[in-house]
DNA sequence: ATGGATCCCTGGTTGC
DNA sequence: TGCAACCAGGGATCCA
């Protein structure tokens, strides 16, 4: 599900919840995510201080005043939602963001300050593993990450540097993030709509000038993703449990029969399967 | 190194 | 209405 601008909607959500507050109790429900979390992790996490929230790729680092920082992957289906300890669960009530206890609640955060903070995943793909913050970097799920693309470091340069003789389609490569991190099946699709390059065309076969736009296409639908709160298909949702507004604005991505937006196209956009994953896209006006 | 298929898991939708 | 098949924002792992 979520992917960068939903992981960076999710972070700033939990800001106020969670940074230089400690976590009071944490309560580990069910142990096996994607894989066992780590061994006793609420007794690790309780009374450790979270300083700062992070965000590398599409995971959330929690440096925490215990010299180790805690990662979190919210896989296909995790969210990650606060709700407040106070409050009392109405049923039925529309807004409430949390009732009590839900199916799937596997860890549950407890907060100084009153918030409490639950991560919730049916799919049960998403991870958490704690490690010395010295080295988070070079954690395994962390160490072979490519660039962040609204980092300073991405751009036409570096783009056409990773393209360079690359003969897979330019969609498996932009959701390889060892290329580049936080990309996935919404924003590539989207990127490359906009951009006006097809799908199937190879990596190492995209001249500079539609490489510099495709740098600069992915790092704007990004940025409105993340301005819009992410995109909200079946189990995303912000950290308040509001719904991102970004799939509204999708021009190609789960759009297969309609026309195409482009203007002056006059295209229907497409449906296909590469590396097993539905790509969207415009056989008219990305070439 | 690179590219492809397979698997992890639950639940919603679709088609018969 | 029931049930099976298929599909889903990810990505590790194994194989050619």
């Amino acid at each position: 599900m979520p992917e960068l601008p939903e992981v960076e909607t999710v972070r700033r959500g939990l800001v106020p919840a969670m940074e230089r507050k400690r976590i009071l109790q944490a309560d580990v429900r069910r142990p096996d995510l994607r894989w066992p979390l780590p061994e006793r992790m609420a007794e690790r996490l309780t009374g450790a201080r979270v300083e700062r929230l992070r965000r590398r790729s599409k995971y959330i680092l929690a440096d925490l005043d215990i010299g180790e920082t805690l990662i979190i992957h919210l896989g296909m289906s995790g969210r990650m939602t606060v709700s407040g300890l106070a409050e009392a669960y109405v049923p039925g009530e529309f807004h409430h963001a949390h009732p009590l206890t839900l199916k799937h609640d596997h860890v549950v955060f407890d907060m100084e300050g009153g918030a409490r903070v639950t991560f919730n995943d049916a799919r049960r793909f998403g991870a958490m593993d704690l490690i010395d913050t010295a080295r988070a970097e070079e954690h395994p799920l962390l160490a072979a990450l490519g660039p962040e693309p609204l980092g300073n470091a991405f751009n036409a340069d570096l783009l056409a540097a990773r393209l360079k003789g690359r003969k897979g389609p330019i969609k498996a490569l932009l959701l390889d993030q060892k290329l580049v991190a936080g990309l996935g099946n919404i924003y590539v699709c989207e990127a490359l709509h906009r951009a006006g390059i097809h799908p199937e065309r190879a990596g190492g076969r995209i001249g500079r000038a539609r490489i510099e736009l495709l740098a600069v296409t992915i790092r704007q639908v990004l940025q409105e993703a993340i301005e819009a709160g992410g995109s909200s298909l079946r189990d995303y949702r912000q950290a308040d449990g509001e719904l991102g507004y970004f799939q509204h604005t999708f021009r190609a991505y789960d759009r297969e029969g309609a026309p195409c937006p482009t203007a002056g196209c006059d295209g229907t956009i497409r449906r296909i399967v590469q590396g097993g994953r539905s790509t969207y896209f415009c056989p008219r006006c990305q070439r």
